[in-house]
DNA sequence: GTTGTCATAGACCATGTGGTCTATATCCGT
DNA sequence: ACGGATATAGACCACATGGTCTATGACAAC
């Protein structure tokens, strides 16, 4: 007969907040399937501590005067030894949700949230899953949303999008443009005169009404051109 | 004395399958709040009904045959008619999840979730609110995390980047390339001469390890340069 | 104080690039 | 059959761009 003994999952926080990082401790001490392997209230030591014990994973507070969260999610996983983190904040900021979670937070949950939830988080989290409440993935998509709003916008009205009056022929030649290859190669690759090229490149720099080959690119990119690549500010 | 009378929601069906369809509208006749005010069997004749009877929400089956869902839920934002769309689905794919979401569908639903769950996400979504499931919401950030790594990755890693043998003034040089500025420009922009511009934008070939100015924009684009954005396939 | 890096800048030259104009063949729609 | 759009291409020109070499002052490192 095998006995199985759950080993519990070793948990590290990081806040600023002494009493709130006791008061977590002892929740999840008395919840008796964690092992609080220390706590930080700082990136810092926070760092020097995960390569110390290496928990399973890190509850760590976004809002902290010294480093910010996000850069600490960012150090955490230049470790590269699969420490989860779930990002603890007391606000639903849109912005700061969907940083987090961009540069790899696998959850994130609010301070003032259940401790049943906050349980259930880590445990989501332990088990592989990502975790956000309902109420954060819904403030993350509008966010998520507006971000591509103007963006798609554009390269969805076929009016405005000057990308649209190009010819098929116009569009291969751009397309050869956006990889920095000059007349010479366009003409080989495309097996037509250098000549021709160049109207063609000319007759593109009409249509979207630009000067070199630097703004034809640069247009061709910010306006959904190519690969269909759409940009996110970070 | 004022009384309010809740006015039933509209509520219009686009599935190519008419037992599914049907079913759906017995449900939220029966449910009472919504007034069903269509069913179509695809897109184009969804489009139509739309336009004719302005539903507060539409519910469209991603999975079809003749007209894709996602091409759907564009068309219908095109009409800018504050309908909302909330996608419905056999399969959580997470790529089709994500790109609905990101083309502005409300929610998503799966069509093995209970009624009351779909009955839910009407109402949240009806609310104002974006609604995705925390099944899938979880495949949505993994996909939506994945899409991210490798180039979060690639400008982390500040080995390999070459941008980061850079010099300050040079760095300055190649943001204003990256705007289709002539050396001419450059040097009116930074007060030095056009020479002093050319010897910098030759450095950074070097160090790029390019030939021309286009190629150093795409380089400096594509590894994070300037306002930092991350692609992310369409 | 010498070495190195960086920002500055001039000279010279070859070639790539962009602007304009003209011209032909093809294909499509009517 | 004709006009319009498209792809092709030549000629000519001005100038922007890129390559190379040299040089100087500032500043930091050691």
């Amino acid at each position: 007969m095998r006995r199985e003994f759950k080993k519990k999952s070793k948990v590290l926080l990081i806040d600023d907040n002494y009493e709130h990082l006791v008061g977590i401790r002892e929740l999840l001490n008395i919840e008796g399937t964690f092992d609080v392997v220390g706590i930080a209230t700082n990136v810092s030591v926070g760092l020097n501590l995960i390569k110390k014990y290496q928990p399973d994973i890190v509850l760590l507070d976004m809002n902290m005067p010294d480093k910010d969260g996000l850069q600490g999610i960012i150090e955490i996983s230049k470790l590269n030894m699969d420490t989860k983190v779930l990002a603890l904040s007391g606000y639903d900021d849109a912005d700061l949700i969907f940083r987090a979670m961009k540069i790899g937070a696998k959850g994130y949950v609010l301070k003032t949230m259940a401790s049943a939830q906050l349980i259930y988080a880590i445990e989501e989290v332990l088990n592989g899953k990502i975790y956000l409440p309902l109420a954060l993935s819904s403030r993350f998509f509008e966010y998520f949303q507006q971000s591509f709003r103007e963006e798609t916008a554009k390269q969805e009205s076929d009016e405005e999008n000057l990308l649209s009056y190009l010819t098929q022929r116009e569009e291969e030649v751009l397309e050869l443009l956006t990889q920095g290859i000059t007349y010479k190669g366009v003409a080989n690759k495309l097996f037509i005169s250098e000549t021709t090229v160049k109207t063609h490149v000319n007759n593109i720099f009409q249509k979207l009404q630009v000067n070199d080959r630097t703004q034809a690119v640069l247009y061709a990119i910010n306006n959904g051109f190519l690969t269909k690549k759409v940009k996110i500010a970070v």
